[in-house]
DNA sequence: ATGGCCAATTTTATTGGA
């Protein structure tokens, strides 16, 4: 089974993009984030058309996350229960093949010591505390854009970005809770590659001189055999293109 | 190397992204 995770920026202009991605790297399961529309907007004839089952928690301009499954998709949740008063689609899970598939887009922060920084902080408490529960009863996988620079492996210039958001050490700490509960970072997993770069800006063309971060994720249970896995860069250097890449492992 | 990019919005500037 081929399982990919990818923050779109905006579903409804990427989605040839998208279609192509599933075609040609054969992708069975695919977490979006920021598909940027509501339920109501999202193509998904489009998909169903195409073979693909959709599970969508949409919003109007920002946020939005959706899951699209060749595979038969179960007791869908989004973060309604877990996130309390917080309005903004950032996670959907579902069941599908046998493993609870969860989708999130971890708040941006902006800037350390704002507002913004801290409902980061405190969306991963919620996040961390909620997927401690599903690790309990179920294998699960994990995809998405969590806005955090794990190491400082991950980050093209660590001088200029060092403390900065996504990459401070508060920030760390919560992405290393989050593997504690029982997760494995697959891309890093066994690989000191500093090339595992998810997220490259927009300004200064920064795909072009690699200026890049890895921001995006795909985390599995511990037992979870996987096969393979790849970024998939390619996607990021065509026209009119996300600014971020997706990932993609087989298990 | 953070103003110069990109997407959405009853647009013609503003907000958010990271």
């Amino acid at each position: 089974m081929r399982i990919a995770t990818w923050n779109v920026n905006s579903i409804r202009v990427r989605i040839q993009q998208v279609l192509n991605f599933l075609k040609n790297y054969d992708v069975d399961i695919l977490m979006m984030q920021e598909i940027k529309c509501t339920n109501k907007m999202f193509p998904s004839n489009i998909f169903e058309n195409n073979g693909f089952n959709c599970a969508v928690y949409g919003q109007k301009t920002y946020n939005g996350v959706a899951i699209v499954s060749k595979y038969i998709i179960e007791d869908v949740n989004t973060g309604n229960s877990i996130f309390e008063k917080d309005q903004s689609a950032r996670y959907i899970d579902a069941f599908i093949n046998g493993f609870r598939i969860v989708c999130v887009y971890v708040p941006n922060g902006q800037e350390v010591n704002t507002q913004y920084y801290f409902y980061k902080l405190e969306f991963l408490n919620k996040l961390i505390k909620h997927l401690s529960n599903v690790a309990n009863v179920e294998d699960a996988i994990i995809g998405g854009d969590f806005n955090i620079a794990r190491s400082d492996l991950d980050v093209w210039n660590v001088k200029l970005w060092r403390g900065r958001n996504c990459c401070s050490n508060a920030e760390r700490e919560k992405f290393q809770r989050l593997l504690d509960i029982g997760f494995k970072d697959v891309l890093r997993e066994n690989s000191d590659d500093r090339e595992l770069f998810t997220w490259w800006d927009y300004r200064h063309d920064g795909f072009k001189s690699n200026h890049g971060l890895r921001l995006d994720y795909l985390l599995t249970s511990k037992n979870i055999n996987v096969l393979s896995r790849q970024r998939c860069i390619k996607m990021r250097s065509l026209p009119q293109p996300s600014d971020h890449a997706p990932i993609l492992i087989e298990i």
